[in-house]
DNA sequence: AGCACGCCGACT
DNA sequence: GTCGGCGTGCTC
């Protein structure tokens, strides 16, 4: 007997998957297969979910129009996870299952002329011998082949990747697949050089910087099982592999994982549960582990392995610590002829740096000339018309919002008062590179930030200029803090450590922590590098925890602070925006919000410690893009109740007003 | 997200 | 008159 009704996931913002009729040939279709159904007056994709015997009430049904041969059917394991995507991360189903195809049919007509995204190798280059934490890493985790989470906690220069290549040898010689996860930023030439010359011809790469075409060349590969090993930023975690058999997971602790539009999704905690599902392995690196994977080694849900030696035993970078407010107090003195920034101990240190012939770099979490300009007669600062933040002054004469890109020339007089001129007020990167380039006229200097680094190719010139020495002196952002590896970068320089640390983020302390020490990694990768930390602050744990080199104390500390708020990883956030272009509607929308809440949270006030609401409160960054912007955040001690909580909050939205969105964020990373 | 519908201002 | 701007609402 043909099924009465399909239950379809349609690509459509739509809270519910649709019911369908069968086709008119009556064809009988599979869980996960593709189709086209028709929805209002134009044709879709659906994947379907399941049959059902129920029709929904007072609604004329339509038939699936046909089966969609292009598209391979979706592997249960991955359809239970994607389910569980959409349940989780309170979002339409049909839309995440588009996520898992790729942009364009099978099938090319044209040649490309382009360069290929993995350079192909003819012979494998031989892995250098392990060293014996290496070699006590890969026993234990050979011992544990099924679904297990491990932290691979190894400092900076201790071969963790090494370390994933011999899993990954041994994932080949099962004719298994495997899947390397990496951030975005890290994602450089360097890397999927080093996995394609070991692999040759077994690595594809997948991430957002490629063509329609590339992407849908490389999915293929892999999805047809031509490839065995699978290289991406966060988004290659939804191709469908056949034969899934490790997942890792490089850098687990990095923030770019989490994504923060569309599906607020976390790549770590969705690639743990999609491991579960296949039951298989997967391995979660890093130098500084979030607090919520450390947290989880603590309570035995992940095994710990750990690596405190880097290889060829190159000795930790030297830190010290450059006090900024003695620094000035001195130069109150006996003023100096260096820029107000530079130290006289950094500066000695890029002198000797600069004689010997050897590399620096200078880091500054913040682009352009000034953080802003002000008017020294009226106290005038310069504000973006679009968002509630002040403008950046960008090469002399511009002035820059960083969050909607708008900008206007600097006048020459205040705009406000007409009597004086505005005056840059802090730093940049583009005031270091400058000021550097008149200190040492010989040196050949780069910036890397995102205004002088857009494209893929940027990059990697930039990389290759830095490795065949034809740059002295790095200047740049966070950009510089990931991945890259240069074994002449003896020098690093932390410009203002403090960038961030009174950032009004939970995670404030822990970015700083794993920043810090991620740069300070970047020095000495060959020889005895050296580190100089510049800062208002050296008592601040961050730094002295960086000092130590002491990951456990910060995370102790930090985590005893956590767990006296309420704060992740103990208790789950999330987080609802409200936006409007109205201030008036944004704020009534706000406030009944938290009116359904507070009904809400009676019935589930019984379970545990019941839900917190706070709020609503205006969103730290008020106004962006001329949208008003309100936040309620929920606390709760149970992820699935909190869960609970916001399906039932949000499923009712008739009573939003027009012009206003409200949206959830289940474990936000951005609370601005 | 699309796409249609509908209600206003600017033009042949 | 009617072309098209984009605000609003719906999709089995």
């Amino acid at each position: 007997m043909n099924p009465s009704f399909y239950v379809v996931a349609v690509d459509s913002p739509l809270k519910e998957a649709l019911t369908y009729l069968p086709p008119e040939d009556g064809r009988v279709f599979e869980r996960g297969q593709s189709v086209r159904v028709p929805l209002g007056s134009r044709k879709a994709y659906g994947v379907v979910m399941r049959q059902t015997q129920e029709a929904p009430p007072a609604v004329k049904l339509k038939a699936i129009l046909e089966r969609e041969d292009e598209r391979p059917t979706i592997p249960e394991p991955y359809m239970d996870w994607l389910e569980w995507l959409a349940q989780y991360y309170v979002f339409p189903a049909g839309m995440i299952m588009e996520t898992v195809f790729p942009p364009l049919g099978k099938e090319s007509t044209r040649t490309s002329r382009k360069s290929p995204v993995v350079k192909d190798y003819e012979t494998r280059s031989e892995p250098p011998p392990l060293t014996e934490e290496q070699r006590n890493v890969l026993r234990q985790l050979k011992e544990a082949p099924d679904f297990n989470v491990h932290l691979l906690f190894g400092v900076t220069g201790s071969g963790k990747t090494e370390v994933y290549m011999h899993l990954l040898e041994e994932v080949l010689a099962r004719g298994k697949q495997g899947l390397v996860l990496v951030p975005e930023i890290s994602l450089t030439p360097q890397l999927i050089d080093r996995f394609s010359k070991r692999f040759p011809g077994q690595v594809a790469v997948l991430h957002s910087h490629l063509t329609a075409r590339e992407k849908t060349t490389q999915w293929w590969n892999m999805v047809d099982g031509k490839r065995k090993i699978l290289i991406g930023a966060r988004s290659a975690l939804f191709c469908p592999l056949p034969d899934l058999d490790l997942i890792v997971l490089d850098e687990e602790h990095e923030p770019s994982y989490k994504q923060d539009e569309q599906l607020k999704y976390h790549a770590r905690d969705a690639a743990i549960m999609l491991a579960k599902r296949l039951n298989i392995p997967i391995v979660l690196g890093s130098a500084t582990p979030s607090l919520e994977s450390w947290n989880n080694v603590q309570t035995g849900k992940y095994q710990l392995h750990e690596m405190t030696q880097r290889v060829n035993a190159r000795a930790m970078p030297a830190i010290e610590v450059v006090d900024l407010r003695e620094l000035h107090r001195q130069r109150k003195d006996t003023p100096s002829s260096l820029p107000f920034w530079l130290s006289d101990r950094l500066h000695e240190e890029l002198v000797q740096i600069f004689d010997k012939k050897e590399q620096a770099a200078l880091f500054l979490n913040r682009r352009g000339v000034a953080q802003t300009a002000q008017c020294h007669a009226c106290g005038y600062v310069a504000e973006c018309p679009n968002c509630s933040v002040s403008l950046t002054v960008h090469a002399t004469s511009h002035l820059v919002c960083h969050y909607c890109d708008y900008s206007e020339r600097l006048t020459e007089m205040c705009p406000d008062c007409k009597e004086s001129p505005l005056e840059p007020l802090g730093l940049g990167t583009e005031r270091v590179e400058k000021d550097m380039a008149t200190l040492f006229p010989d040196i050949r200097i780069a910036r890397a930030d995102r205004d002088e680094v857009q494209s893929r190719d940027q990059l990697e010139k930039l990389v290759e200029d830095v490795e065949t020495r034809n740059i002295d002196l790095l200047v740049g952002t966070q950009m510089i803090a990931k991945g890259l590896d240069f074994p002449h970068l003896n020098l690093v320089g932390l410009v203002l450590a403090d960038v961030g640390f009174h950032w009004p983020d939970f995670r404030a302390s822990e970015r700083s922590f794993q920043l810090l020490t991620q740069v300070s990694g970047r020095s000495g990768r060959q020889s005895a590098g050296k580190v100089v930390i510049q800062t208002y602050d050296p008592e601040h744990a961050s730094i002295r925890h960086t000092l130590g080199a002491d990951f456990q104390g910060f995370a102790k500390a930090e985590l005893e602070e956590r767990s006296g708020l309420f704060y992740p990883p103990f208790w789950r956030m999330a987080m609802l925006r409200i936006q409007s272009n109205s201030k008036e509607r944004g704020e009534r929308t706000a406030d009944l919000l938290v009116q359904r809440a507070h009904v809400l949270q009676r019935s589930f006030a019984a379970y545990g410690d019941g839900i917190h609401v706070l709020g609503p409160a205006e969103a730290p960054l008020f106004k962006l893009r001329n949208k008003f912007r309100y936040q309620v955040m929920l606390k709760c001690d149970s992820p699935a109740r909190l869960n609970a909580f916001c399906r039932q909050l949000l499923a009712d939205d008739s009573w939003i007003e027009t012009g206003t969105k409200v949206q959830v964020d289940i474990d936000p990373f951005q609370m601005l």
